[in-house]
Order: C-alpha cells, then structure tokens, then sequence
DNA sequence: GGTCCGTGTCCATCTAGCCG
DNA sequence: CGGCTAGATGGACACGGACC
C-alpha cells in the first residue's frame, strides 16, 4: 500500500476526516504541509494555472513551482498540456489538475469549509456540495471521454484508431478530447456535455469552427468529430451525425446510426 | 557553542510564446 | 523580426531546530 492510499484509509476509517490526523500523515513525506495544503485548495476552487494559484496563495512563484512539482511526483496533482504540443515537458500552456478524486472532493469541499464543520454547521456543507458536485461530475465525464472511445474502438464499433488522448486549449477555446494518430494524419476532435439537455446541432457546428484553430497535422489531416452526452441528442442532431458520419455516445454507450 | 539539515527567499538565467 | 512576459530551474544564503 502507498503512502496516499495509507492516508484515504485513514480518514475513511475515522468517517469524519480530521485536518490535524491529515495534517500528522503528510508531515511524514512533505516540507511544510500547510503550504501544500493552501495550494491544492487553491486548485480544487478552479485556479489551474500557476499565476493563478500565485495569486490565490501569495506564496513566491519558485516555492509554487517546487512545491507543484514535488505535488505531481506524489501524483496528487497532474501538469496537463494541450495535446497536440510538439515537445510536452517545454510547454508553458500547462494546467495543474488534482489528479486524484478524493483528494479533489475533500479539499473542496472539507478543507474548504472546515470552520463549518467543526461548528457542527453540516447542512450548509451539504447544500454547497449538493450545489457544486454536478460540475466535478462533469469534469470527470471529460476525462473519462477518452476510455469511452478506446472501449468503443477496442470493441469494432469505430474503425478508427488513435495513439494519444487529451484535451486542447488556446486563449478562449477549449476542445473537451482530442485523438491524434500520427501515422495516418487523422484526428478526431469531441465535445463533452453533462448537462440535462439534449445536445443539439449547435454544439457540433461549434466544435467544427474550434477545430480550425488547432494546427496540429493541418495539411490534409483526416478530421473525424465525436459528441458525448448525459442525455441524449436533439432529431436535429441526430440527422446530422448520419449524414455527416459524427460519433455519438449516450453516457458510456456508443449509439450506432448505421443499421 | 558548533555542526548539520531542512526550509524558504532571493536572485540570475534560460526560453517558449505573445504581441506589435 | 525583436522585445517583453511568464514560467522553470538552480545556486547562494539566511534562519531555526535538532543533535552532539
């Protein structure tokens, strides 16, 4: 057992996670907990890039980095960079994300409101997180879009194959997953709503116009287009996607067009 | 008191990406 | 293209606690 996984153990096993018994356990592996623990609530609240959490700490730009790195060899935390960049580890269009779930649930949401929950205030917790977990449950669906494809891929349902998965961003434009297969010059780019609308044409035609901006393999790459969804898609979209051949996932399922 | 180690701060330097 | 900024890295150093 590592030693994160000894640490989930222990508060699971206490039921209410206690800052100071937390507090005690990282003592053993890291500098300054505090520190560590100020950045990584600074993440769970949305602050992904390092001017960002600079700001929300005020700690010292090295220390942020230094302490980020020693963060991401724990894996805790995860530097993610666009997909399509041509030499990763050089790359200053990193985010830092809480790569593990716990983790991110509890410094969000227990951390977070601590004075609360020592004043024994439990309702107001519970109807913030009632509030928030749609988007963390989102947030998961995106990264979890990417299994979904392979699986579907794996399984003969898509004749595509892709070497790398991530997600693409530049200034205002995100693109939820992209697959890149460098042999072949294909890419496929998705879109990934949890939401309870249907998705409708709009979305597709968005991701379409996105897509121009990314650069990777432009002269004639093979564009494909996939669209996930908690519930489902409008008519319109659907007559679209057979037409113009767009994957499209209910969930975790595959919706085939062709029968 | 002297030494050692871990930690945090400051500073210099390098470089990718941005903007005019 | 050149200049600027943001981010990464590493060295020097000061401080304080632990230990002998």
């Amino acid at each position: 057992m590592n030693f994160f996984d000894a640490v989930k153990n222990e508060i699971l096993k206490k039921g209410q996670p206690l800052y100071e018994e937390v507090e005690f356990l990282l003592r053993e592996e890291l500098r300054e907990p505090r520190n560590y623990f100020v950045i990584l609530e600074a993440i769970s609240l949305g602050k992904h890039k390092l001017s960002e959490i600079i700001n929300e700490t005020g700690f010292e730009k090295s220390m942020v980095s230094r302490y980020l790195a020693i963060l991401d060899s724990l894996q805790i935390t995860k530097k993610e960079i666009p997909v399509t960049e041509k030499v990763p580890e050089k790359s200053r269009k990193g985010i830092y994300i809480i790569e593990d779930n716990f983790f991110n649930f509890w410094f969000r949401f227990v951390f977070r409101n601590r004075s609360l929950l020592e004043e024994n205030k439990i309702n107001e917790v519970a109807v913030k997180i009632k509030k928030e977990l749609p988007l963390l449950v989102a947030k998961n669906y995106e990264r979890i879009a990417a299994e979904i494809m392979e699986r579907a891929i794996l399984d003969g349902e898509i004749p595509l194959s892709f070497e790398i998965y991530g997600r693409w961003w530049e200034r205002i434009e995100e693109i939820d997953l992209i697959g890149l297969n460098s042999n072949t010059n294909e890419i496929i780019f998705g879109e990934v709503k949890w939401s309870n609308k249907p998705v409708g044409a709009n979305i597709y035609r968005n991701l379409k116009r996105k897509a121009q901006k990314v650069k990777w393999g432009k002269k004639g790459r093979k564009e494909y287009f996939c669209l996930f969804s908690k519930s489902g898609f409008t008519e319109d979209m659907i007559r679209m996607a057979e037409k113009e051949k767009v994957y499209l996932f209910h969930k975790d399922k595959f919706i085939s067009l062709i029968i």
